[in-house]
DNA sequence: GTCTATTTAGACCGACCTGTCTACTTGGAG
DNA sequence: CTCCAAGTAGACAGGTCGGTCTAAATAGAC
């Protein structure tokens, strides 16, 4: 591995720690090098300004979870495991251990702080909108496309309720209910 | 009204838009005061902090919620008309004329950004668990009390997460959605 | 008209912010 | 061994942060 993308991984990392422990504006430059160990102009050759390191940041945020996703997708690949997959990736996230406890959908809570017009806001709402068309091609084999676009719809609604009242409350009690209310949802069709 | 009274409602005025539409810790002190057209002094004259202003915005905000509630629930009170009352306040809030578009809820929005032991957190999850407690009692007319308990955490949560993804849309489309499908839920009770 | 409480504008403070720059060290490729 | 890209520590700059202070203006109670 080069140096450069030690060096770089380090930051995301710290980025990732940091940020979502505290909140993007309320993590400043130098804590984000201390944390990671690096020198700050490491983090200017490797990323153009803050902001930079923020898109970043939220561009891992998204592939993390489909990587929990297509973990908890290997195991079971029938339609319904298919849905829970998308729930249980989001518990996993819930259930990882974090310095300062569970804080909801890192993404959600970046876009709370990311103002009006930010490019960053659309990559949540990228995010937020590929994990219902996931939902939606799953249970297409459950039902009809139309019933399928429906219950998507709803059941995104509900995860992302859950996890946010779940982040509120600081632990994913909130997120095994909606995973089991979506189960028996899922389990009628 | 005494001016000290006046000087303090239009720095809450003020917070409000600006915590509103570009984040709390992206709004500096002098930039309220400039919004709100008073003196520097009259903000530590009226409030103990920054910390302190952002305390009674997040009051007011709660308090501003249960107006729409109450103004929508005075026109209908079958239990039904209430439990869309409390959809429709959630609608107001969203339809209200914003300067940078519609951003979610400023509570949820706040939550996201403060840290994990903020008092602020407090205020934010008890309002959500008072509007969970509104539909409950609501609900309780319609059906038993362990039916309405599970429904009112349903509707809970669909009514949180359209509510974060109309804000990340920036209209309130999905929140009209969620409101047929809510209404459709209860009427069938 | 006088007194008192409040508001005003703005200077000021120390701390912190993002970002740049310099000068030195390191380590792997050729 | 040499070279060079990447890393290092840290000073530095210009700006903003939350918060304090002062002195002048103002307005209501008496």
């Amino acid at each position: 591995m080069s140096p450069r993308l030690d060096a770089r991984s380090k930051l995301l990392d710290a980025a990732a720690r940091l940020f979502y422990a505290h909140g993007i504006s309320a993590t400043g430059i130098d804590a984000v090098i201390a944390e990671a160990g690096v020198a700050k102009m490491s983090l200017y050759n490797n990323f153009e300004s803050k902001s930079g390191l923020v898109a970043a940041y939220l561009q891992a945020r998204h592939e993390e979870w489909l990587e929990l996703y297509r973990a908890r997708l290997g195991a079971s690949s029938d339609p319904v495991g298919g849905v829970l997959a998308i729930v249980d990736a989001y518990l996993d996230h819930a259930e990882a251990g974090y310095e300062h406890g569970f804080r909801g959908c890192g993404l959600l809570n970046a876009a709370a702080e990311l103002p009006a017009g930010d490019p960053g806001r659309s990559i949540v709402a990228g995010h937020k909108a590929q994990v219902e068309d996931l939902l939606r091609e799953h249970l297409e084999s459950l039902t009809d496309s139309r019933q399928a676009a429906a219950l998507a719809e709803q059941i995104s609604f509900l995860l992302e309720g859950a996890i946010s009242r779940a982040g509120l409350e600081g632990h994913s009690e909130l997120l095994h209910r909606a995973k089991s209310l979506i189960t028996s949802m899922v389990r009628a069709l």
